[in-house]
DNA sequence: GCGATACTTAAGCTCATGCTTCACCAACCG
DNA sequence: CGGTTGGTGAAGCATGAGCTTAAGTATCGC
C-alpha cells in the first residue's frame, strides 16, 4: 500500500485518476516512459487495491478505489493520535510536577 | 515520505515510537537485524522528517515528529476528497439524467 | 586508565524495483 | 481483409534498497 504510493510516478497516476477514470494510454500520455512501464505501475496500484480496472473491447479503463486510500489515512491518523495523546499526558504530568514544585518551594 | 513508510520494519519503528521516545538500542531490540541496519532505517525516517533525534552523552534518543505524518495524511485525504466529490457530481448527473428520462418518457 | 557500552562509518553483497525492447494478440476501422 | 490502434507478456538490464560484517570512536562506570 505505502509501497505502492512510494513511487512518485505512481502518485502522479493516482493524482491523474482523481480527476476521473482514464484508459491505459490516456494515463500513460503525460509520461516519458513506455506503455509497458506504465502498465507495470498500474499493476502495482491495482495489486495494492488503489485502482480498479475493467477491460471493454480492447481498452482498459482505470479508476480510483478510495477504500485503500482510506485505510492508509486511518493508519496514519491512528499513530498520530496515539502519539499526540501521549504527548498531552506528558504535558499534564509536567504541569503537575511544576505545580508540586511551586507548592514545595 | 511515503518511501520511508513503505518498509514494514520502518512502520514498526514508527509504531514503537508512538508509545514514547526510545534510544537506538531500545528501538532495535525487537528486531532480528543488526544495530547497523536499524540505524540506517532510522536515518531514512529522520530524512523524511518522521522522527527527530538528539544525542545526549553516548545515547541517541528518538521521538516521532507528527508534522510529517500530518502532511502525508493531508495528501491522501485531499486526493480522496477530490475523487469523491467527482463521484458525487457523477451521481448528481446520473440522477438528473434519470429525472429527464422519466420526464420525457 | 580500562573495559564495557552505545553508537558510527565504510565496504560489500544480494535481491527487488523500475525501466526498456521486442514479439505478440485482439479489436476496431475503412 | 489489412492496417492501425490499444494493450499484453516475457526477457534482460541498471540501479538502488536493505542487510551484514568489521573496524573505529566517544562516553560511562569502576
Amino acid at each position: 500500500m505505502f509501497q505502492a504510493l512510494a513511487d512518485p510516478n505512481r502518485r502522479l497516476m493516482v493524482q491523474r485518476l482523481c480527476e476521473g477514470p482514464a484508459s491505459v494510454s490516456e494515463l500513460a500520455a503525460p509520461f516519458e516512459m513506455t506503455l509497458s512501464a506504465v502498465v507495470q505501475h498500474l499493476a502495482v496500484l491495482e495489486g495494492a487495491g488503489l485502482v480498479r480496472t475493467q477491460k471493454i473491447g480492447r481498452v482498459r479503463t482505470c479508476q480510483l478505489d478510495t477504500q485503500a486510500l482510506q485505510a492508509a489515512e486511518r493508519w496514519i491518523s491512528e499513530r498520530r493520535a496515539l502519539w499526540e495523546r501521549r504527548f498531552d499526558r506528558l504535558g499534564a504530568f509536567l504541569a503537575e510536577q511544576d505545580a508540586k514544585e511551586g507548592d514545595g518551594a
